[in-house]
RNA sequence: GCCAGGGUGGGGUAGUUGGUUAUCCUAAGGGACUGUGGAUCCCUCGACCCGGGUUCGAAUCUCGGCCCUGGCCCCA
């Protein structure tokens, strides 16, 4: 048998279901902030994740020649996209620009659990705004959406300027080392490096920054720095609207573009791969040929909240089976019709069955059967029985088609 | 890329000192049953991940690959 290829899935439409009801509670509350939705192609050229990340990111992308010979890729992020629409056509619009988006990438990578080679970011960014609350207001989303989904997670908020400020001076390469322990709040790994290079003086603010669990304490560690008010604003905002959240200053890995403001998002109940919110303030219209311009964005992982939120409750749905002898089929067909119309979910038999196992296949997927064999059509009227009540009545069908959208929701 | 554990009908499983036609449950289709229920009974469909090796004979032993699961690395 042909299997699907490594690190995808197939879902079936149970699955589908769930999905799309938490995809449809993220996308309210982005409506509800104002973020409206916009799409971008699967594929682009392959230079604009190259510029932005470098060449060593191709290895871990899903790379090819398009006929034409160009080098293309599907997308493994969409920040990227979404900045190059805004230099290619967003510049004109009003500052400034809320956009989400929704949207499946793709890496390849080993797959694991909550890691496939695709997947789903729901993610959001905010161009134009440099100010507290606008990183403020991007937190306070990220925050706002997940906790729509039900899943439960904590929040870190941090900010690169401490720890560069701290780093400042020494070479790129030492500052990537000490940075990876920091993030991983790694002070044994980070003794080690430091003392190697003969920076065992910076072991103590280091670990001191990396213990911060306030502000203030921040800045007792590196004294002034030129972003101090901006960072306390921003936390500051967060404080005041009561966002529940962890002051972490070691924030690092993977965020060579980001400029100031980071935050990430670890839903609790998840094993290795358990980071579910990324993002923070950046910089990247500049590399796309735009005017340099501030932005803010995050990215939730859509399929790691699915797995850890579980089986997800669905509202309930009423269906109806509509069941009928050869003679009366035409009636039948008029009676689904009927039903369809007024919002409710019919469905007819396709297998010329008899009308006992009809009936025996309705009662294993829906909850009303609506018979209409000689006797019906004569009459000009419906039976409509209840199938976990067994109760069941001959009327019009305005009755019964009320009686069906009285029962369930939607 | 590294380590570990796994792959038997659609789903779940039994079966490995190598030995007939591979077990059971479930799902699906049909029938008993031509105007009324998921029961019961009967029938049908349907699997040893792929390839090489050892052997008279491999689901079972062996090698390689593929895929899955958990962890490491990475994570734009």
């Amino acid at each position: 048998m042909l299997q699907k290829p490594r690190g995808t899935r197939d879902f079936l439409p149970e699955e589908m279901e769930q999905r799309r009801s938490i995809e449809q509670r993220m996308r309210e509350v982005a409506r509800r902030w104002g973020y409206r939705e916009v799409c971008t192609p699967d594929f682009e050229h392959l230079e604009l994740f190259t510029m932005k990340s470098g060449e060593g990111i191709i290895q871990e992308m899903y790379v090819f020649e398009d006929k034409s010979g160009r080098k293309m890729t599907l997308r493994p992020e969409v920040t990227a996209a979404v900045l190059r629409m805004y230099v290619n056509e967003g510049r004109v619009i009003p500052k400034p620009i809320r956009w989400c988006y929704f949207a499946d990438c793709f890496r390849y990578e080993r797959p694991q659990k909550g890691r496939y080679r695709q997947f789903w970011q729901f993610g959001v960014e905010l161009i134009g705004a440099d100010t507290a609350l606008a990183d403020a207001e991007v937190i306070m989303l990220a925050d706002d959406m997940l906790r729509s989904t039900g899943v439960t997670f904590d929040l870190h908020v941090g900010h690169l300027a401490p720890m560069k400020h701290i780093l400042s001076g020494l070479d790129p390469g030492d500052q990537g080392l000490i940075m990876a322990c920091l993030d991983k709040h790694d002070l044994e790994g980070l003794e080690a490096v430091l003392a190697a290079r003969g920076l065992s003086h910076l072991a103590e603010p280091l670990a001191a920054l990396s213990g911060c669990r306030s502000v203030d304490e921040v800045f007792e560690v590196t004294g002034d720095v030129p972003e101090r008010t901006r960072i306390e604003e921003t936390f500051g905002i967060l404080d005041s609207q009561g966002v529940s959240y962890r002051p972490d200053f070691g924030i690092a890995r993977g965020l060579d573009y980001y400029t100031g403001t980071v935050f990430e998002g670890f839903a609790r109940n998840l094993g290795a791969e358990n980071q579910i919110l990324g993002g923070g303030a950046y910089r990247l219209a500049h590399l796309f040929g735009g005017e340099d311009v501030a932005s803010c964005g995050f990215a939730i992982g859509f399929d790691r909240v699915m797995v850890s939120l579980g089986e997800v409750e669905l509202p309930h749905e009423s269906v109806v089976g509509v069941v009928c002898t050869p003679e009366a089929r035409t009636r039948a067909l008029q009676v689904a019709r009927a039903f369809r119309e007024a919002g409710i979910r019919a469905e007819v038999d396709l297998m010329q069955r008899g009308l006992s196992a009809q009936v025996a296949h309705a009662a294993k997927t829906a909850e009303f059967v609506v018979i209409v064999g000689k006797r019906e059509v004569e009459a000009g009227t419906v039976t409509l029985k209840n199938l976990s009540t067994g109760e069941q009545k001959e009327m019009g069908l305005e009755d019964a088609i009320a009686g069906v959208a009285g029962h369930g929701h939607r």
